[in-house]
DNA sequence: CGGGCATGTCATCATGTGATGACATCGTCC
DNA sequence: GGACGATGTCATCACATGATGACATGCCCG
């Protein structure tokens, strides 16, 4: 999943017509930087903030975790830093689209829950971190849950919106944390149905047989 | 919620005829451990095994924390204490009847999540800790749930009991967790209906109109 | 080619935390 | 009443972790 080095932002890559430098280019401040925020993507993603230290994020990023401090100001601004990558595309679509929920169980299942869904779920104790998370996913995922409730006309549009997401959170984290065997093993295209019912459950009670 | 001190082991309690020593029992082990134990669970609960400090413990509990390795052995041990004191009822019935959710959601009102939902969701690093709390929790929310789908002859019970499960600790979670504002603010009585139809369609898909 | 800044490396500090053991004090039992 | 164990208090250790600054070294500019 690391492989590939080349940028993305593409900051610090030679991608004019040289195809390189001979010189691998030892010391590039972007591509540190790069490393850095990657790694810490992923450490954070899957192991929250507080189990992931500095160490571990310079030890996977191949660059010593000084330069966190250099680069980012500190392990808090580097997942800052990381929320906001977590964006990836902009298309705010509501989790009730099932193109959106696809594309958003695929991104999950290929790198991990992003930090933010923990930030749902997780006890805050209201630090900037926590602050940034909750703001990205009530953003991103309950706003436009509201939207659409709203527009339906549906009863109770915001908490409605906000137990989908819980929910939906919950069940992501799950599925990475490791805790349920064959929710972890599934596929999203196993996953996708069963995710888009128990959602629109949240919009339109099921036929409520018997109990 | 701290009222009762008296036993609920009994070890130290004079259970014999006389009704209690004068004395106030100051120096009384069984006391000190009940305190702790108390106070684990609420900390516990609500902020997580890794940012509960046994001093804070100490603290709510009025109890020198070095007290903890004394009739614990260890901060683990009294996690796994905790645990088992979550247990609190022993009727295994599943989310879907709505006695049980209610019963359960409104001593999770009450008390906090327990540290087995955390468990449910957090990455766990396979420690004793998380091997307990997610023991217990397939024993009381899995199971049932597996067994009930099992009998109904639904499809993929497992999973379709693993996700409920997870859904509904995503939103035990979130409600405590302060991440969304309507959730928290939510009785028991608003949720509960809510609940049950989404946990319900983790069993029946709805009507599936249109997207 | 030489100065100066950028970049990287390393040692070290400050803090929080769990654990431990020495010591004090109470209570019971003979 | 006194001895001995149980109970509680306190200081302190060991370790992990984030942060910081001193230093070395590469790189670009003139």
């Amino acid at each position: 999943m690391t492989e590939a080095a080349t940028g993305a932002d593409g900051a610090a890559v030679a991608d004019d017509g040289r195809p390189e430098p001979a010189t691998p280019r030892r010391r590039d401040a972007a591509r540190s930087r790069e490393l850095l925020l990657r790694a810490a993507a992923e450490l954070f993603a899957d192991r929250g903030f507080d189990r992931t230290t500095i160490r571990e994020i310079g030890e996977r990023a191949g660059v010593d975790p000084a330069l966190i401090a250099r680069y980012f100001g500190g392990k808090t601004q580097l997942y800052l830093a990381t929320t906001r990558l977590e964006l990836g595309d902009s298309a705010p679509a509501d989790l009730l689209d099932e193109e959106r929920l696809r594309t958003l169980v695929e991104r999950v299942t290929r790198r991990g829950p992003g930090p933010s869904f923990q930030a749902a779920v997780l006890p805050g104790d209201n630090t900037e971190v926590q602050q940034a998370a909750r703001t990205y996913l009530h953003e991103r995922l309950v706003e436009p849950l509201y939207q659409r409730f709203a527009a339906e006309q549906v009863d109770r549009p915001r908490l409605r919106a906000e137990i989908a997401t819980a929910a939906f959170a919950g069940i992501i984290l799950a599925r990475s944390g490791g805790a349920f065997a064959e929710l972890a093993e599934a596929g999203p295209e196993e996953l996708l149905p069963l995710l888009h019912d128990l959602l629109a459950a949240s919009r339109q009670p099921p036929d409520d047989l018997t109990t």
